[in-house]
DNA sequence: TTTTTTGTTGATTGACGAGTCAATAAACTT
DNA sequence: AAGTTTATTGACTCGTCAATCAACAAAAAA
């Protein structure tokens, strides 16, 4: 009982899948059987929508990049000034959404992805443009001309503490992760010498 | 013809194959067939030795912690005082030794087993004790009751620092890892108020 | 109403892979 | 010399999996 305008579903349903799954396996190596029983289909009907499972990965990656995307541009909405602002990142960056097993799994699958796949590397380097600006944009006003030294210690400090706080066994504590980054921060902004 | 002693031999001769074929294909999803057939055995031989290919990468995820260890050792004794300590465990951490493919993939794809594999996340718990002991020695001469917070924010800042630096297609470049967390460093301990 | 497009799947193909086993052979022990 | 331990592999088991195909169903277009 075909409906029409079925796609973007089964393509929705399908990258959903696909994030549960690498997150639930905990790596890549998932089966398109299992992505479709879950996004309740056929193996076939997946392949029909996507053609390979490296087109569902990648398409899961743009989806959570996005995500994430639309927490900080929704988080920066609502601040006023470079400081909000720049809290309205970090408090994105480190929210509960982004320590659920399968988006932690997603993450580390893609930088795993990004080692050989192009087009992996490519949306990590997006991602990674993203940030650096909407830093840069912060920190320009009140760091100056150090601004874009601090952007890019700030971009890597996220990722580097984002990494530590997803690996160890231990609940991941997002206020203390922006407690850590904004210490740096400050670090940063009250030396004396520039 | 079989000479005895072999299995110190082959046992090496499969974790080096099993590193070089994770860094090639970059991703866990090697074979035992092609470990063996790198490491010049039968898979057999190979199951014979270590019983399991997890056990395989858990001997090669050892033996690239255990190679760093040795690098930063080995800076660290040719260095005195606390500064020039620290210098030596940032050096060895961004050494070009840490940055060859299979070395970058090694470490990529233990931080994806850490997810799942309570031995992996334990190595990796043992490889960051290390390091933040390592770090904490040097700063507390020199940062006093900030060094815990310090050394937090170094552990973190340098695996982001890596992590970045090896997933982007330039060459990556040691210097200005370690000119970046230098400057962290700078500014933590020059910071006015602690 | 015929044709085309869209949705859907069971069955199949063709390939590969982890781990086991039996068998062979050389060295070391007694 | 007989027995044991270590080294080594080809062949095999049992399983999986990505991708394709043929076929069927229903809606839309002609």
């Amino acid at each position: 009982m075909p409906k029409l305008g079925m796609e973007p579903i089964r393509k929705a349903a399908l990258v959903n899948a696909t994030i549960v799954e690498i997150g639930r396996s905990g790596s890549l190596d998932v089966t398109v059987s299992q992505i479709a029983k879950r996004a309740g289909m056929s193996t076939a009907l997946a392949h029909h929508y996507f053609g390979s499972k490296e087109a569902m990965f990648l398409a899961a990656m743009r989806h959570v990049l996005s995500l994430y995307g639309a927490e900080v541009r929704g988080a920066l909405a609502v601040a006023s000034g470079p400081e909000q602002r720049l809290h309205a990142i970090l408090r994105a960056s480190f929210s509960p959404a982004n320590f659920r097993r399968e988006v932690v799994g997603a993450w580390l699958n893609f930088y795993v992805l990004a080692q050989t796949l192009p087009e992996a590397r490519r949306l990590l380097a997006v991602y990674q443009g993203r940030l650096r600006s909407n830093l840069l944009v912060c920190l320009r006003p009140i760091a100056g001309a150090k601004a874009e030294g601090v952007a890019n210690g700030l971009g890597a400090l996220i990722d580097g503490v984002y990494l530590r706080e997803a690996l160890t066994g231990t609940a991941p504590d997002g206020k203390t992760s922006v407690a850590l980054v904004l210490d740096y921060l400050n670090a940063e902004l009250k030396r004396p010498r520039p």
